[in-house]
Formats: C-alpha cells, sequence, structure tokens
DNA sequence: TAGATTGTTAATCGATTAACAATC
DNA sequence: TAGATTGTTAATCGATTAACAATC
C-alpha cells in the first residue's frame, strides 16, 4: 500500500480556530456568506492565506460571493474533531489544573472535561467547577466506561512520566501536555505540548531587543 | 541609516528555553562542557539544529571540545533577556490569573510576577501567593515606582483591550496574551499571544486524523 | 456584461538539513 | 597525529505570497 498521507501544515492548523471565532461572531449577526477578504481584514492578515487554509478543510466558495457560513463552520469543527464531543481526562489537580477545570472557553472548542484524577488522597472525592477527582487508580476503569481518549497532563514536570504512562496505558491516544518535560509515549499516541517557556522567550526577547534599538537609538541622538 | 535588523527565526528561539534546561540539569550534575551531540541525543532532535540556535546567541564553542556550559547559560539567559530579573504585573485574577501567581515554574526562567491588578473591588486587597491585588488605577503610580515593563493579560476577552490600553499608558513594553482576543496595540509594545485554541486544534486533529486511519485500515483487514 | 472572488499553479521566502573545511 | 566537534556555506524542504485563469 502506497503512503498516501501528505503531511498537514501546521501553522495553518493553528490558525483554523481564530477563523472559527470570527465566523462564529458573524453567525451570531445573522449573516450567512462571507468572503476570504472580509475574514482577512478582520484578523488582519492576508485573504490568500485564508483561502489557503480553508481549503483544507475540504470546503469550496463559490466565486464573486463567497462561503456559506454554517458550512464552513461545520467543515472546520469536523476537521478539527470538534464536532464529535471531545471528552477528556485531567490528571495533576494543581492550580493549573484547577485553572483548566473552571475555564469555560473550551466549551463548544473541540474539549469537554469529564473527571479529574489526583494522586494526594486528600484531594480524592472532593469536585472542581462540577467535576469530580478520582484516584489514579480509576483510570482505566472509567476511560473504558465513558470512552475517554484525550488526556490533560497538569502534574508537576517530575511526575510526568509516570502519568503518561498511566494515561496510555488506560487507553488515552493523545495528552496535551503542560509541563515542560519531554514525554515518552508509544507511537501510536499524539502529544501535543504547550510550551509555555517558548512563548515567554519570544516576548522577553523581543522586549529585550527593542529597549536595546531605542537605547542605541539615544545614545545616537546626543 | 540602512536598515541593520536581521529578522530573528522565531522557531530557534522557542527551543532556547529548553536548552536552558537541559544546560542547568547538566551544571547541577557537575558538568563543565558539553557538545551539541549531547544535547541533540537529550532532546532527541539533530545536532546541526543545536548548533544554529545556539550560535544565534554570539557563543562559540571550541571544536573537539564543546561550550563551556555556564558561558552557555549566561549567553541564551542575556539573549532571551533572562539575566536582568524580567518584572511583571499581571491583569485579571480569574481562575488563570491565580493559577499563574501561584505558579513557581517560572522563577528563574524571566519572570517575576511582582503585584496583580483586577478591576472587581471585591478582590482589591487580597493577595495570591503572596502577590497583593490592587486596583486598575493603581496601575499607572505602581509602574513608575517599580519600573515594570512586562504586562500578562489574562482577563476575559471582552476586557481584553481596555485592559491592554490602561497598561500601555501605564507604560508597559511587553503584553503576554492568554485571552483570545486580538489585541491592539501602539508599535513600540511587543505582544506575544498564548493561543491555546491553537494548540488544542493541533491535538484533536491529529487525533482524529489518527482514528480515521485505524478505521480505514480495520475496515480493509475484514 | 463587468467585476469580484475563488481555486490553482508558480515564485519567493525562510527554516531545516546536509556537506565540508577549520581546528583543538 | 587522528578523530571529534565546531562553524559556515550550500541544498533541500515547506510555508507563504504572488499571479492568473475560471466562474458566478
Amino acid at each position: 500500500m502506497p503512503n498516501t498521507e501528505k503531511p498537514l501544515p501546521l501553522p495553518s492548523i493553528r490558525r483554523l480556530p481564530t477563523y472559527l471565532q470570527v465566523l462564529r461572531t458573524l453567525k451570531a449577526q445573522g449573516r450567512d456568506i462571507v468572503s476570504c477578504t472580509h475574514i482577512a481584514q478582520d484578523l488582519d492578515i492576508s485573504s490568500i492565506q485564508v483561502r489557503k487554509d480553508l481549503a483544507l478543510t475540504g470546503i469550496t466558495g463559490k466565486p464573486k460571493v463567497g462561503y456559506a457560513i454554517t458550512d464552513l463552520i461545520a467543515a472546520i469543527e469536523n476537521f478539527l474533531g470538534w464536532d464529535n464531543h471531545s471528552d477528556a481526562f485531567l490528571v495533576g489537580v494543581g492550580s493549573l489544573g484547577r485553572a483548566l477545570l473552571r475555564y469555560d472557553g473550551f466549551v463548544g472548542q473541540g474539549l469537554n472535561i469529564v473527571a479529574a484524577f489526583d494522586s494526594d488522597p486528600a484531594k480524592v472525592g472532593q469536585s472542581v467547577a462540577g467535576k469530580e477527582i478520582y484516584a489514579l487508580d480509576r483510570l482505566p476503569d472509567l476511560s473504558a466506561r465513558l470512552h475517554v481518549k484525550i488526556g490533560i497532563l497538569t502534574v508537576p514536570a517530575t511526575a510526568a512520566n509516570d502519568a503518561v504512562y498511566a494515561l496510555v496505558m488506560a487507553g488515552m491516544r493523545a495528552i496535551w501536555n503542560f509541563t515542560p518535560a519531554k514525554l515518552e509515549v508509544p507511537t501510536p499516541v499524539v502529544v501535543e505540548d504547550v510550551r509555555l517557556h517558548a512563548s515567554l522567550a519570544v516576548l522577553t526577547n523581543r522586549l529585550s531587543e527593542m529597549l536595546k534599538r531605542e537605547r542605541q537609538a539615544d545614545a545616537q541622538a546626543v
């Protein structure tokens, strides 16, 4: 069998949720049709990029007219797997874990946290934002019952790989990793790292470069 | 004056904190010297990429020997602006704001949150993780006194641009944006967006593609 | 019809990877 | 010295941007 898998352009996938946000706003305003140009202007990016990104989802528009907003929303949601409710478990109910459990911005955004797990017996039995906290050994049985495939990792970095092992053994196929640890998983498991330090690095480097330039300009002006 | 600014490769900057993590671990183990090959193997990436990335910081190694770990750490920290303590204000003490205030993983990572602000009078005067919560109108005076340049934005999306305006007016030059809102700032202010939905999109899309492929393979096997 | 917008093919740009000379 | 590693220059790869034909 030939390898027909074309690698998907990650930058494009990352932009799709932003389009979804715009489209939902437009729909709420009662609009039915939208052009790439419109979306592009709204987000201050190029219309060609928007068109290429949207084409990924398989949807087609009508020349001179544009795209049907409802169809476009459905196509993006389907492409991202956000249409069939994406239930998730969260492991590690520290401050970040609590924040994610309480965050309501993921509703209708492909993520629905159904239960939390923690190794601390003092936390087990409590609940946060209506989601109960279980002991880690309940993972296999709850996972089997609820058919959950996504695990959110918010444990301390040192506990990361143990927790991942438990998640994968319990049948998780995707891990959203909020720890700075490099995870070791068997190949048929998807890992996405949320690298806050990487983002911070870009911020501070650019700030520092900007301040340096200004100091140089000041020195030259004297 | 000719434009001598070379655009900095963002992917490289994003990888630097990971190198820093490895280097600090090695230093704690008492090592003095390290080669690109060693770092690369540790992180499961190519040694050429490591060498190119490190070169950005201006440091040079010795052929056959490698890099002095202490120098390398200093060079990366300097390049990222993580050496002179990067004090920051946090605006919006909701669940995410609280989590960041409590998170200790940014210590020695270029970020030191010195105070928090919130528009809710009930929160003003309280403190989280030893950091006091102030009313928003205290921003200008505290900013002037503490010489803070970085603002962390964890307000609801609807309040984002008002908060940004207050931050910029108070002298912030860099905004770390945790809201999904598109910020409007004057040009000499750096904005870095933490796009959780983008990360989630990659995770769910890849999971959904993987499950689809498996279903196809199953169907073919029958 | 005329003009605007899509969809596709080609060109450009930047980042990654490869090749290799320099050197401790 | 020999071999390993750096640093640099060239080749490849992928993403963005540009150009343009198709079409409602």
